[in-house]
DNA sequence: GTTCACGACTCAGAAAAATCGCT
DNA sequence: GAGCGATTTTTCTGAGTCGTGAA
């Protein structure tokens, strides 16, 4: 913690470059680029190792709207939905194995269940000097704990140290799954104790081509959104219908536990828009009062017209101020952007947009239209 | 076969920068 | 239209996922 890192020199960097490519002039003089290599299988530019992390890699690649990296973009979000055609027989096998005799498959079946149904990470093994956070398959005994009528209860720090903390509901079986995979275990000790990520992986792709526990994200997302929009989005104003969008984001964004810190200046902005409010009541309250006088034709005398466009647009403003709040308080410790940027199909969006006579600008901004640009021409009839 | 290290990629929130919207 | 605080967008770089190949 709290290392000054040196400088990266020439000498520290690899390129990767096309055999009869030029090879980029080194920018030091005197210096040389530590190795000219030409993998055409990589899609990296550039790599050195960190000097603070050894074993960590740095690398330089092709921007997020580059077409090599939308290709990528669009192969995951093609995956997620050969998702959509296997799921129902995933959920079938997994259901099965909740009460295998075999304990492995018992708990590869539970660990599924919680992926698909919950949205976790997959949980790879961490080096002991990395920070304490779990996903799926490392989840300790004490994440879980039953709490009567099926429910259970998670509660652990997943990546980035992110609290993640949900009451859910199970199914019975899976219920008596966990008791019985607690039984006998300290605090510590792993609820999996049969298994890891890639003995998961390895029993996912024999369900599926290709299928890892991290595709099963980007499928709920996507289907969320995808669902929600169908049937959320009813005839009104294009802010009405942007309402609609940000708040299947936001259902996304709970889905995915994608969180944020409250601002340092939160209480004291709700503080002020609530003085503001107050403000425009009490002004309302003399308008009341100005056009019931001019009504009785008694002074100040004033017209009648201005004194009731004025009730109007206070009131007007007033809703707008409240309505603003509330979705400031809504939102406050969620982030819509990650799921916007990594786990949303942006064809739903931009069909979305297309069906309902939405600008897509006000969805996406410029980068995110930059890097979404393989999606642009999609039919409008696109369903994930 | 199994374990393990590590390489290459995607995904994460915080911080910084740009823009908005009000007075 | 300047000045400001709030909000949104972009950048930054660390933290994950997952595959591969060597021991």
């Amino acid at each position: 913690m709290g290392k000054l890192k040196r400088r990266i020199c020439p000498n520290d960097v690899t390129i990767n470059i096309g055999k009869d490519a030029p090879v980029p002039e080194c920018p030091i003089p005197g210096e040389s680029w530590k190795e000219i290599t030409h993998d055409d299988t990589g899609t990296w530019l550039a790599k050195w190792g960190d000097p603070i992390k050894s074993k960590l890699i740095k690398y330089v690649s092709l921007g997020a709207s580059s077409s090599w990296k939308g290709q990528s973009d669009k192969e995951k979000y093609e995956k997620a939905r050969m998702l959509k055609s296997y799921i129902g027989n995933i959920r079938a096998a997994y259901i099965k194995g909740f009460t295998s005799k075999d304990i492995t498959k018992q708990q590869i079946a539970v660990a599924t269940y919680f992926i698909d149904k919950l949205a976790l990470r997959a949980g790879n093994e961490k080096d002991d000097e990395e920070a304490d956070t779990v996903g799926c398959c490392t989840l300790k005994v004490e994440n879980v704990t039953a709490e009567g009528h099926n429910k259970l209860k998670f509660d652990f720090l997943g990546k980035d140290s992110i609290k993640y903390e949900n009451t859910v509901e199970v199914e019975l079986p899976v219920y008596n799954a966990i008791l019985k995979f607690q039984k006998d275990k300290r605090p510590g000790d792993d609820l999996f104790d049969k298994l890891d990520t890639s003995i998961l992986n390895a029993h996912l792709k024999e369900l599926m081509p290709n299928l890892t526990a991290k595709v099963f994200r980007t499928f709920n997302a996507s289907f969320t959104l995808d669902d929600m929009l169908n049937k959320e989005t009813k005839d009104g104003d294009v802010a009405q219908k942007v309402g609609v969008y940000q708040h299947a984001n936001k259902q996304v964004a709970i889905i995915c536990n994608h969180q944020r810190s409250v601002s340092k200046s939160y209480s004291a902005q709700i503080s002020k828009l609530n003085e503001k409010i107050d403000e425009l009541q009490a002004y309302l309250k003399e308008l009341k009062i100005d056009l019931d006088r001019a009504r009785k034709e008694k002074p100040p005398l004033k017209s009648l017209d201005r004194i009731e466009k004025k009730i109007a647009q206070t009131s007007a403003k007033i809703e707008k101020m409240q309505r603003d709040m509330h979705t400031k308080e809504d939102l406050k410790t969620v982030a819509l952007g990650t799921s916007k940027i990594n786990y949303l199909d942006p064809r739903i969006s931009v069909a979305w947009c297309k069906r309902h006579e939405v600008p897509i600008e006000k969805i996406f901004s410029k980068t995110l239209l930059e890097k979404f640009a393989w999606a642009m021409d999609v039919d409008p009839d696109f369903r994930f």
